[in-house]
DNA sequence: ACAGGACATACTGGATGCAATCAGTCCATT
DNA sequence: AATGGACTGATTGCATCCAGTATGTCCTGT
């Protein structure tokens, strides 16, 4: 898990303890709905309530936590039609990330670009697969300059994790051929500087993936429990 | 804070006192670059200082505001390149927004829009005429269902609202006519219903703006101030 | 005069303790 | 039996207090 923290942060207590959520909800430990108590987080962590409360309202923010007044904070559980949001907005920033970045890209990094997608051909593990998916698609926005547009994505990635998993869970080998033929199309158009090929090559994987977790509305909550 | 306080206790204190900065912020009267004060926002807003702190940590995943731990917290200040890059977000998130909005958009809605572009054309003071850029593009954006890419425009906006600012003051009188007319032509396309038109002028609109924006280096910081 | 270091001040970060609020249970009433 | 209300345990929200760190100043030595 190499780029989970959208922010690049301090030192603080409050910004270490709030990767131990973050870690948790995006790793599947802790699932959309779950309840989070404060104590708790600040006696697995290690300090007091009050960075545990900071580091709360930070994940609030980043869309992974749910805060209700004098009641309590849970996990951020999506409503399909949220979720399919999320994709249809990385449908359009993505391609622009990777615009950025490529101009940037080495050959070294199109090499392994290349057995990133042949190891994920060969992953079996849910978890591994999840977590090399997205390793090869952040090695493509290694942009130079700033930073706002990959934080802004990595966020995307992030509220969208647990519905990501359920939905790898679900998908069979046919749709996986198809997933995988998009990455390997996407390295050879890195390859070859076509940067406008890539661009839609990689809007079209997210879309397709959008589609197809619209097939499944099982992995959502019922209705909307958010009012907000 | 026992007397009769207007503070409602329907919200958290730290969630009411983050309106006040951000108010501050969105409304010119702190800069970006100045300090923030953990102990005046308390005093001034009524609380003690760790309201204040958990309503830092949101501003601060907002991109209005930058911590630095052990130090304090300063008003987000943005480079230029850094600002293009929200701008060229927006210009890929609007249009989409757009669509999704303009399907419930009724002729209501549009007729107000044209009366304020008219009064956007009328208005002299710089306060007034951001305030109705802003209200004339999200009555543009009132979608109905989710408010996942609403929210997400709305923080776009914000962060960058303090060059939108400087800019404006500085434009002539020609390219005000431009603005305006873009304004005119969204109106038109949305009376007719021409989605694909209204994205495209959105589009335009805004990449209009961040190329005007990218002829004033000077109402940026000298270099880039944050090391993130 | 200038550079380096020690001190003082001001501010932030965090822990503890107390008040307020919510949820779930039990009992009384209809 | 079902509904309404009071009570209790648990948990959150906030204020006060104390420790830690950064910044600015002054002094000392060269």
């Amino acid at each position: 898990m190499s780029d989970i923290t959208p922010t690049t942060r301090d030192g603080s207590a409050s910004a270490r303890i709030a990767e131990g959520p973050r870690r948790s909800i995006l790793s599947g430990e802790h699932r959309p709905g779950e309840r989070i108590v404060q104590e708790e987080l600040a006696e697995r962590y290690g300090g007091s309530r009050i960075p545990v409360r900071e580091a709360l309202r930070q994940l609030e923010s980043e869309g992974l936590v749910r805060l209700v007044a004098n009641t309590g904070a849970w996990v951020q559980s999506l409503t399909m039609a949220q979720c399919s949001e999320v994709y249809q907005t990385r449908e359009r920033l993505e391609p622009l990330l990777l615009r950025h970045s490529a101009e940037h890209l080495t050959d070294d990094v199109v090499h392994s670009l290349d057995e990133l997608a042949q190891k994920m051909e060969r992953s079996v593990d849910i978890e591994e697969f999840l977590e090399l998916d997205r390793e090869f698609h952040f090695a493509t926005y290694r942009a130079e300059g700033t930073y706002v547009l990959r934080d802004l994505v990595t966020r995307l990635w992030n509220t969208t994790q647990p519905y990501r998993r359920a939905y790898t869970s679900l998908v069979d080998s046919e749709h996986m051929r198809i997933f995988h033929d998009d990455h390997h199309m996407l390295v050879s158009a890195l390859r070859d500087g076509d940067l406008k090929l890539a661009e839609q090559i990689v809007a079209i994987h997210i879309r397709r993936t959008r589609v197809n977790l619209e097939r499944h509305p099982e992995i959502f909550p019922p209705t909307d429990p958010n009012h907000e």
